[in-house]
DNA sequence: CTCAGGTGTTTACGATGTCAACATAAAAAC
DNA sequence: GTTTTTATGTTGACATCGTAAACACCTGAG
């Protein structure tokens, strides 16, 4: 039992500032929303002075654009997993959607920093705006897909994409901010117990063939 | 030309400054943005103190709640104004979704403090939450018209209403963001000169009918 | 071993949200 | 019409925040 990099006495130097700082960020932004997330608190929580910060991060701003970063790459990183499964272009297509929903049921806070609560300018953080747009690229590829079986109508991918993503993103905006929630609390079981994840399964299943199928009465279910 | 209420020599009180206070916020919100939106810089704008807000609002966040209430209350206004125009319940709902994304598209701030940007919580504000309610429903019975009309397959229609808010609020908020500025901007004309509601309607045109119709191949347009 | 640069600390400053104490105008009571 | 109460605006203060400058410490290249 050897113990090479315990926390005997606090070294001077941290060793891993840059990350225990995005980690503490992270903690604070689930306990306490954006609202709550202060660089000072950051400092405090990963155990430096209040400046320390600023040897790797040149604002507050740039680490919450790095925080947005690496929600973006998670986000495509679950897509790719779930993705994986299938191999049905239409099955690939949902499983997306559904790892859209569920990361933003499960990281309510880190998607609204994603989407709407920041105003950055994606020109200043260009890693940041690079994954972003590698999320939309595979959704991309997913609708080309799609249109190459023939469940989709041929034309421009691009106005497809964009009509499949406004409805998840739609959906998982209002999910996080709670506007759905009569469609996915009542649907029996326990009064409040359930996660996240199973709220954002719930909605899924309710919706995903909505989009796909329409909405006409071709078909009375 | 009687000059009853002008505005000689500052009278001590104000006479409207709850308004005045709202007015000033919302210029700010479109000249700076969430971020350089501050009680002190409002109450100057106003011609007041720093601490004369607190007069008419018990804090910075009900100042905002009462901005994203009036946001709501116009939001559902175009709604109707721009539903009256029609009969068919197929373009009564267009027109709903019409009025929603331009009203993003020309008040980009107003929307995403309404949505996401603040992290407001509805029961402290139970007059905002009555509002932005009132949209809601408005969007219901539009989408139970439309199954009357046997435009909409029959069924849950709260699970059809979640449906095309998703989708409405998603493109509204993408486009507010400018995830979708390659949809909205190369469509010929002007290199940039597209005002807001141009882009608004740009989108509406091209997407609007793929929720309806859905994405199948049933029509090659 | 030296020393130069990277990393963390201390101190300081202006701006912010909020509160308490005070001032003034308008409305209500007499 | 005068007095008193209440509503509205001001001033000053405080803790906290983001940020910068000056300083301290550790580490690795020469």
């Amino acid at each position: 039992m050897k113990q090479k990099e315990e926390k005997e006495s606090r070294p001077y130097h941290h060793g891993d500032l840059r990350n225990a700082l995005i980690e503490s960020a992270v903690d604070i932004l689930r306990e306490e929303g954006f609202h709550g997330l202060t660089l000072r608190k950051t400092a405090a929580r990963a155990g430096v002075s209040h400046s320390a910060p600023y040897r790797h991060f040149p604002s507050k701003e740039a680490l919450i654009a790095e925080i947005s970063r690496m929600g973006f790459a998670e986000l495509t990183a679950r897509g790719q997993k779930y993705i994986s499964r299938f191999t049905d272009a239409g099955d690939r297509l949902k499983a997306y959607g559904f790892a859209y929903v569920e990361f933003a049921a499960e990281n309510p806070t880190h998607f609204r920093i994603m989407f709407g609560q920041t105003e950055l300018n994606p020109e200043e953080y260009p890693e940041l705006k690079e994954t972003g747009e590698g999320s939309f690229y595979l959704l991309l590829e997913l609708v080309v897909e799609c249109q190459k079986a023939k469940i989709f109508e041929a034309g421009d991918p691009y106005r497809l994409a964009a009509a499949n993503w406004s409805y998840v993103h739609g959906m998982a905006h209002l999910l996080v901010d709670q506007k759905l929630d009569w469609m996915v609390s009542l649907k029996g079981k326990d009064q409040k117990g359930d996660s996240p994840s199973q709220q954002a399964r719930i909605l899924w299943e309710s919706m995903q063939d909505i989009l796909i199928q329409g909405m006409g009465p071709h078909s009375e279910e």
